[in-house]
DNA sequence: TTTTAATTGATATTGAGTATCAATAAGGAA
DNA sequence: TTCCTTATTGATACTCAATATCAATTAAAA
């Protein structure tokens, strides 16, 4: 802590657990631990195969702990298991490659500015919304403007 | 057909069907029928429930080649099956009663014009979006409003 | 320490959805 | 109409994600 640490938020995963009244153990650590250091979007198999150590059980319990706590985005895939991924911002949107299913986050307060204006519009009480931007990432577009069909 | 029917989108799930190539059977008329006459959203589960003179596979095969054809719209759902429900207007997006499960249809040219800004902000092409709008729909309110908390 | 309750993880189970494949039905051709 | 080819069906078995169970273990308060 050399600065004001107050700028930067906080990723530590194990704390949210903490905070939320549940113990430190060394599977939480392990699992929080995994998500941070890897820092894309995952899904819950994922994890199990790379943290073998650990029950299958665990792993899918904190993963449900980290999204209570909002440490946790879940993103709904058609056609596949949830992904997870660290929420940095405090409300967002996501984008998803459609290629490579790197996920990132953006907010735009127009967003948000719609969600007020379409209150006219809708029948009953706005509650929440969810918005995905399915792209094609760069990355995606440099490869295949290098490799193209042939690879 | 008495007047101009160009205005009255048809919604004839078993013609989608036909016009892929695909054969008109009991089974196909019946799954189609089933979805035309509920009106409301549903699961592939549920559908299965009330047609058990059809197999499974059929059902879920015939959803299937209804959402490649557009007819159906698939909405994922968070801690469920994905929901399926006609698609009536072009481009659009879903409420969903975060109570009861009702399914919207709305569009909103804001919301478009939304996605063109945002693509000066996002790091790769838009190649699409999804959209939901969670709400508590006016029949839940209501019902609330009268029974309230003793049911 | 000791104690108590939370946690773990191997295993069984559930549920959604798909693959298989012999039997059946659709619909064009003769 | 009848025949023939091919699509379709549906019972069954299977895969995969996720949860329930519960005895053994561990955290952390006393």
């Amino acid at each position: 802590m050399t600065t004001d640490s107050a700028q930067k938020i906080e990723i530590n995963l194990i704390n949210a657990l903490e905070d939320r009244g549940l113990r430190k153990t060394s599977a939480r650590a392990a699992v929080t631990q995994r998500i941070e250091a890897a820092g894309d979007a995952f899904t819950a198999e994922q994890l199990c195969r790379e943290l073998p150590e650990v029950g299958r059980a665990t792993v899918y319990r904190t993963i449900r702990h980290l999204v209570d706590a909002g440490a946790l985005c879940k993103l709904p895939i058609l056609d596949g298991a949830p992904m997870y991924s660290v929420a940095r911002v405090e409300h967002h949107h996501h984008t998803i490659c459609s290629r490579c299913g790197a996920v990132g986050e953006f907010r735009h307060s127009t967003v948000e500015r719609v969600m007020r204006s379409l209150e006219k519009e809708i029948d009953g009480d706005i509650v929440g919304h969810r918005m995905e931007i399915f792209i094609t990432c760069n990355q995606c577009l440099a490869d295949n403007a290098k490799g193209d069909s042939h690879a």
